[in-house]
DNA sequence: GGCCGCAAACTGTGATCACAGTTTCAAGAA
DNA sequence: TTCTTGAAACTGTGATCACAGTTTGCGGCC
């Protein structure tokens, strides 16, 4: 028992159920849990050292995100399958609301969030250099969380927040097979320069030129792959 | 015990947690729990005659869809209430996603589909005249429903439904304070004509000027009541 | 050697209990 | 009368168990 507890030391303080939820959202994003496959809550709880309930919580949040699917049939759970479908839906989705928050954040920026998104991107190609993808894809979530953020919008904060959960498997399946090579970093840069002068639709465009240009990678790689 | 359990018959079938989700859901968007009141996981599982486990997982999946509210500080439970923040938000989430649902249903519609609006459209007409504001919310949301789950974009449609379930309360507060009257079906006619046409902008366009307009009397009700 | 059938293991679901933290409210003191 | 104090009630959380349905895999049969 206390063996099974110390198996994987989740972060302190907060809910069991929300660092369950943290640590299952991590192992989907980065593909630890391969799509397609079939999860049980037993086997996460066990995995994760803890009792099925608070699994229950964290897979019940993460089902209602879309992050997890529940076959209707014999009410198995599994990671949902990626598909051209998915990918070309979730896309949309995110070319719309996420260059509007950070056209939204960019009245609102100053120096410290200037300074952060440099420290991030400093991160991010150090990552990038290194072909580090699970380091690239946490410094680039981060990167466009920090913009959104600022933006105050917490409505449409929590909806794009949902779409990189869902998306985030298939960026795996882009860095798996094209490797990080030749993802540009200008982009970031055209946004920062954006959120410094504080002009809305710079860093709408610039944002909205980084999602284009990383999703069409993931276009390609998913179309490949099928 | 068994007097309980009967208390309030839920539909049979599908899980218990689904049918508790379904009535805690349409308490919400009927506005029979009043936003910003406080909720409790017993409270709710004593009157709808079930123990607090289903409730626990209904609960958690408003939650993350944003129906619900949780207190950080103390964990507690409530509705979140009507700020004029969030209708923005929203509003500009679903004028970008219903539209676009309502034109990729377009080329795929079927007189099927046309005669089951016309119906649905009906009963809203009988609603309206009637002054039922449950039988006209409910008809207005099979209307718009039955065509976005025509398009066949799962993801979108999912976004669709969480944005309806926010936007609930604001409508409730709409017709409680300006009345059903003025409300045009016009819109809803130009909408069955442009998916009779299979015209895509034209759908797109109906669906963009009903949510407007509607979205409209919600921002100044709201405005009015702060 | 290949196929059928049954038992064991595993699945999600719901109920019940224990527990720690918070709120609420009433009784007693100033 | 007003403020303090303490107990009781209520909150969400987690653990454990029971149960029905499904899947799995091994053994025996054709």
């Amino acid at each position: 028992m206390a063996e099974a507890k110390s198996r994987r030391p989740l972060a302190d303080s907060t809910a069991v159920h929300d660092q369950v939820y943290d640590a299952i959202r991590q192992a989907l994003i980065t593909g630890r849990i391969a799509p397609g496959v079939g999860v049980s809550l037993r086997s996460l709880a066990a995995e994760l050292g803890v009792s099925p309930m608070p699994v229950r919580d964290a897979v019940r949040r993460l089902v209602a995100e879309r992050a997890l699917a529940i076959n209707p049939a014999n009410k198995r759970l599994s990671v949902p399958s990626l598909t051209a479908a998915r990918l070309e839906q979730l896309s949309q989705a995110r070319l719309w609301i996420e260059p509007e928050l950070a056209a939204r954040a960019a009245p609102l920026a100053d120096e410290a969030l200037i300074k952060g998104l440099r420290a991030i991107d400093g991160r991010l190609d150090a990552a990038l250099a290194a072909g580090d993808v699970d380091g690239y894809m946490t410094a680039n979530h981060a990167f466009h969380f920090a913009i959104y953020e600022r933006s105050g919008a917490d409505v449409l904060l929590s909806m794009a927040g949902g779409l990189w959960l869902q998306i985030g498997p298939f960026m795996r399946v882009v860095f798996g097979r094209v490797g990080t090579g030749g993802l540009p970093a200008d982009r970031h840069a055209e946004a920062i320069a954006a959120l410094k002068a504080r002009d809305a639709e710079g860093a709408r465009r610039a944002i909205a030129a980084d999602l284009s240009e990383g999703m069409d990678k993931m276009r390609i790689a998913v179309e490949a792959g099928s």
